[in-house]
DNA sequence: CACAATAAGTTTCATTTCGCAACTCATTAG
DNA sequence: CTAATGAGTTGCGAAATGAAACTTATTGTG
């Protein structure tokens, strides 16, 4: 199966990994919850090829996920934020963080320290449970498909 | 900058990515919490081609993530579990479930559904500040690099 | 005026990686 | 004796990537 095919499973994931599920593009999304707006920035920062970083920023704009919008006109030149559906990407990018900061801890802490603003301290990402606001875990959470098992996987 | 050599950046996302940021392996991670342990169901359910499975799965097991586990003899046969490094990816295995179901549903509602044994009920997961249990909101937080702010890009 | 700088890409081309099918190997089942 | 199973490996054409150079419009500088 090629890559562009992958939305075509019925699953989740698949179908929102066809859209940020590339290194780059997610390294891309990291810098953009940084702030970075800018082609330039998104080149030097995320350290892809300047062709690279042009093909997945407009990737992105189509799946609606950033919105390139012009800033100046003479010349025309346009910069890229996150959409609504983008920012509710900070989750993963969170528990992506949070997980990084665990297991690939240089000796030093973690490299960005995060404060939530409503509280005023400082913290990292917890997945919960909608239900009950307990800290999920895997072993206590089952997953039944919604049709017949086998269709999980299945390619439509 | 080569893929490989991306997990030289200060940033725990690129170097969270340069194990778990690859499309297949991220798909593969999937299947895993899924229970999917053997190659043959890893190759069917993610759909890539089996080369670049065995290639995953080899890296995966070098990251720790999976461990390979012989599970009869005459022949020799393994199969893939996650390790607790592994399993520690659930919050964003989840959130990423949690953001498909949200801006990708076809009309008939999530694909699976996720029961939490504790509270019994039907659920998915919500990024929380680990200090004060609240939501999370990108809007309401802010991130201050560990050193001077020109060094979290730095490729070191 | 001539020249350099800036921003946002595009082009070119050599190197890698992917996708697919076919093949291997050890062992058990019929 | 032959087929099936499980877990890969091999070979090869097609596609994607990485690096550097190039483009275009416009402004700033000597």
């Amino acid at each position: 199966m090629r890559w562009n095919e992958i939305d075509r499973q019925t699953c989740s994931v698949a179908r929102a990994l066809s859209e940020i599920g590339d290194r780059w593009t997610l390294l891309i999304l990291r810098d953009a919850f940084m702030r970075t707006r800018r082609f330039d920035e998104f080149a030097e920062r995320s350290g892809a090829a300047r062709n690279v970083v042009a093909d997945r920023l407009e990737k992105l704009v189509e799946a609606d996920i950033l919105e390139r919008r012009r800033y100046q006109t003479k010349p025309d030149r346009h910069e890229y934020r996150l959409t609504d559906k983008g920012l509710d990407l900070y989750p993963v990018i969170m528990t992506l963080i949070a997980w990084g900061d665990r297991w690939h801890d240089d000796g030093g802490g973690p490299p960005m320290r995060h404060k939530h603003g409503a509280c005023g301290k400082r913290m990292h990402a917890v997945a919960t449970c909608s239900a009950c606001g307990d800290e999920l875990d895997p072993r206590e959470t089952t997953a039944t498909p919604r049709d017949a098992n086998h269709d999980y996987w299945k390619v439509t």
